[in-house]
DNA sequence: TTGAAAGCGCTAACAC
DNA sequence: GTGTTAGCGCTTTCAA
């Protein structure tokens, strides 16, 4: 292996000097400077990062903690993911991946080796145990949702609530009446995962509000689980002529179930979806985006910031964009 | 921070003697054993990562290097992710992700800083410029799929020839002569992607073999895409009675888009998926397993015996599976 | 069965 | 503008 006093000599310098070249922590002549550089270039030297990070107590990885458990849609988790990497990378950053299935005693273990010098935490639940974990590490860390106490914590997140509600004034500007609510699979709400709580219930306060009829169910991911829920939304209120779906793995089924039930999109039956534009545009579907690169950008420019001594932010929300798209049309007054 | 200094001093030994506790290298007392586990635990000890990479020479870091980019399936994607990473922890180990758009400079700098012990590296093409810098490093590395020089290289692969093969058989057997292939994303053969090319491979020469006419097209992963090359194929091969399908985006407007143009399944034409067995249960699709979770599981295990200094494992194929479900029926002779 | 001490490769005072 | 050197926290010889 090179190492620095490899270097050093091969340049004819002291070690201190091909370091400050490397850090550029203190001014260096040029001739220097190309010498050093030039010796780094040919002996292919790379500062080893176990060392620098005893002699610096930084290790410049973060941790990203994933879920990759049932009922997340791991899609929308690799566009996070591919964000947070690209950023991180951006600021000489490396990611170290930790599963979420590792839990508390995993960060735990992380944090007191000094592998990393921050978390990203994704999917947070309303009531997670590794929230308080987080709240005693030395690490700062970011959160990619909220928990229900966020005092203290730095998190991202989609307005979700705003989210339910832009999806509701849509529909009712539109003249829309009766509206149903395809939402997650019922594990996703058993978990008290806030997201989905949040928009279920701007979607609900906001129905109240424009004085709307609103009827909301659950949905498995398979064809017949979201034909069965179509049907019983359809059964339960005859009227509905709209139907907003926080479900990206059942999007794919929503407009067949509904033709098959006889209805038609978007005359008979409006949709709205919550997903990422990129889905959207594939179906043509009217949605309000769910922005996960922005998100897990911006949650790693914010731990970033704070490992470079910035204070803590506190909670930023992402106002919900709507893009009209082929799925929602004005309802026609039948006389 | 707590240090070895400090549960030495703790426990009233010397710190090579909390080290021995910790790694095992020799015996230690009883009584001794017990005292420092205490102090251990009483502090709160973690050996620092950095410095134990230091001393040792070994991070406990392997590098998971994913594709990440257009054309791959980000769920398939997942499942290799989480086997690899619940395997690795089983050995204790920690995976650092790298993104395949840093390309192997992004390989050169995190295997010359020795941030890891090894490289696990996905969706290796045929022709992959990565390859030639694995050969050089220090490191030791195993692929998932196969370039076409795998001379030295460790590789792990679903025998994707045979799997196309196979499909073939079942649908031959079940006394189908005319058969389409519905493939992946046109730019993943203009990547020269090794799995994709080798099931095409697969497929036509053992339709030649069984002496069944082949028509083979890309397909991009809308709906529109999927309904066109359906289209397309129906129209080139107007007695096709079957169809393969290795592309798990499309697998969802398959059925549509065949219903769509007049067709049902299994009686007018049967289907056969080469995706993940979940996929296919799902959409009860006869189907050939793409066994991510073994792939990503083997992959692993066979990096990790390579750095406890087993010899190194040449090309690993796995046998692929066929399970037959509701898209596949005998095909009835018409008088 | 245990302790003392010499590094591992790098950084950052401190000195000039 | 540059060199010298004392650690960072751990492992592992060597010695007892």
């Amino acid at each position: 292996m090179v190492t620095i006093a490899d270097v050093a000599r091969h340049a004819g310098v002291a070690p201190s000097t091909v370091s400050y070249v490397l850090t550029g922590k203190r001014s260096i002549s040029p001739q220097t400077r190309t010498k050093v550089r030039e010796s780094i270039r040919l002996l292919g030297y790379h500062p080893h990062a176990g060392a620098r990070a005893l002699a610096t107590s930084r290790a410049n990885v973060v941790a990203l903690v994933l879920p990759l458990r049932h009922g997340v849609h791991l899609p929308v988790v690799m566009r996070f993911v591919t964000a947070a990497v690209t950023t991180a990378r951006r600021h000489d950053m490396d990611v170290l991946l930790v599963t979420a299935d590792q839990g508390a005693q995993g960060l735990r273990r992380v944090a007191g080796s000094a592998q990393v010098d921050g978390f990203l935490v994704m999917d947070v639940e309303l009531d997670d145990d590794r929230v308080p974990l987080l709240r005693q590490i030395a690490q700062p860390s970011v959160l990619i949702g909220r928990p229900a106490a966020v005092k203290g914590l730095t998190c991202v997140d989609l307005d979700f609530e705003a989210a339910g509600a832009r999806c509701v004034d849509h529909l009712a500007d539109l003249g829309h009446r009766y509206i149903g609510f395809l939402g997650a699979p019922s594990v996703v709400y058993q978990r008290n995962t806030g997201y989905a709580q949040r928009t279920m219930a701007g979607f609900g306060a906001a129905a109240m509000r424009r004085g709307i009829a609103s009827t909301a169910l659950p949905a498995e991911d398979d064809y017949e689980s979201v034909l069965a829920s179509v049907r019983s939304l359809l059964r339960t209120q005859p009227a509905m002529t709209a139907l907003v779906v926080h479900n990206e793995a059942a999007l794919g089924w929503v407009a067949g179930s509904l033709r098959a039930l006889g209805r038609r999109v978007p005359d008979d039956v409006a949709v709205v979806a919550i997903c990422p534009d990129e889905l959207a545009e594939q179906m043509q579907l009217t949605s309000v985006q769910l922005p996960a690169e922005e998100l897990g950008r911006q949650a790693m420019e914010l731990l970033v910031a704070r490992l470079n001594g910035h204070p803590a932010a506190p909670v930023t929300l992402l106002p919900p964009k709507l893009s009209g798209r082929a799925s929602t049309a004005p309802r026609l007054r039948r006389a």
